[in-house]
DNA sequence: ATGGCTTTGTTGCAGGTACAACCAACTTGG
DNA sequence: CCAAGTTGGTTGTACCTGCAACAAAGCCAT
C-alpha cells in the first residue's frame, strides 16, 4: 500500500533536478547564441586545453564519440573552431577555438558564472558542502 | 588561458552524476526486465498512487505528457498496467497495476533501495546534507 | 442548448542520441 | 617488411524525445 516512494529515490532525484537544471541554463544562452549543450561543453573544453583531439574530448567531457564528432563539425561550418589533421599521428584531429569561438565564449562564460552563483545561493551556507558531496559522488562512479 | 573550468560548473557536473546514476540502475534491471526509464518511473507511480490519470503522473513526475502516454502505451501492452476510461470524465484515463505489474515492483523495489544505499554509503555522514540540499535544489528551481 | 473556450490524451514529425559498423592510420611481432 | 591487431574518428541506423497539432470530452455564458 504504501509503495515506492519515487520522490525520494536519489537517482531520480538527480535525473530531475540535472535536466532542470541544464534546460534552465540552455535557455538563456540558447536565445542569445544558438548552441547546443554538447557544443557548449565542447567549446567549454577547448577554452581550457587548446589543440586537442576528439578521444581527450571524448574522455574528459562524458560525451560518446560520435557526439563529439558531431558536435565538433557544426562548431567547425560555424567557424568556431578549426579541425586539423595532426602533424604526428594523422588519425588525430586537433581542435582549436578560432578567434570568433574564443569571443563566443568570452561573452558566455559570465553567464555561466552568474547561473552558477544563484544556485549556490539558494543552497546557502551548505553549498560548500553540497559541491563537495556532488565531487565526491562523481568520483567514486564508475563512468 | 585559464579558460572555462567546466569541470566545477554544477550544471555540468549534476548532468554527469544523473547521467551515470541513471545508467547504473538502469543497467541492473534492464537486464532481468526489459523496463525503460519511463516506465519505470510510470510503475513507481502507481506503485503509490493507484487509478491515476496520465496527466497526474505528468504533473508529479516531471516527464512529457507524451512521454507518459507512450510508456503507459507500452505497459498496457505488455499487461502491467491496465488502461480504463474514467467514470465521471470520460477524458480521463485510469491507470492502474495489473497483478503482474504488481509484482514486478515488488521485486524491482530491493533491488532501488539497494542501489540508494549503495550511493549514501559511499557519502558516509554527510548523506543526510547532501539529500536535504537536494530536495531543496529541486523544490526551488523552476519546472 | 449551442457556440466557443479549455482540458486530456494521442499522434506526426523533426531532431538528437547511443551503439555498432566501418575506414584509415598507426603499431607490433615475427 | 608485412600481416594482424589497435586506435581515432566518422557515419549508418534504429530508437527516443520534445513540441506542436489534433480529436474528443467537458465547461460555461448567453
Amino acid at each position: 500500500m504504501p509503495g515506492f516512494n519515487l520522490n525520494g529515490f536519489l537517482p531520480y532525484q538527480l535525473a530531475v533536478l540535472a535536466a532542470r537544471t541544464s534546460r534552465g541554463f540552455a535557455q538563456r544562452y540558447q536565445a542569445e547564441f544558438d548552441i547546443s549543450i554538447p557544443e557548449w561543453r565542447v567549446l567549454a573544453h577547448l577554452s581550457q586545453h587548446d589543440a586537442v583531439s576528439v578521444r581527450e574530448i571524448h574522455a574528459r567531457v562524458d560525451m560518446d564519440k560520435s557526439k563529439v564528432s558531431r558536435a565538433a563539425t557544426r562548431l567547425e561550418t560555424r567557424g568556431l573552431v578549426t579541425k586539423t589533421a595532426g602533424s604526428t599521428d594523422k588519425r588525430l584531429v586537433e581542435l582549436t577555438l578560432t578567434a570568433q569561438g574564443k569571443d563566443l565564449m568570452s561573452r558566455i562564460t559570465p553567464m555561466a558564472d552568474d547561473f552558477s552563483a544563484e544556485i549556490e545561493a539558494r543552497l546557502g551556507p551548505d553549498a560548500p558542502a553540497f559541491r563537495a558531496a556532488l565531487v565526491k559522488l562523481i568520483e567514486t562512479t564508475p563512468g
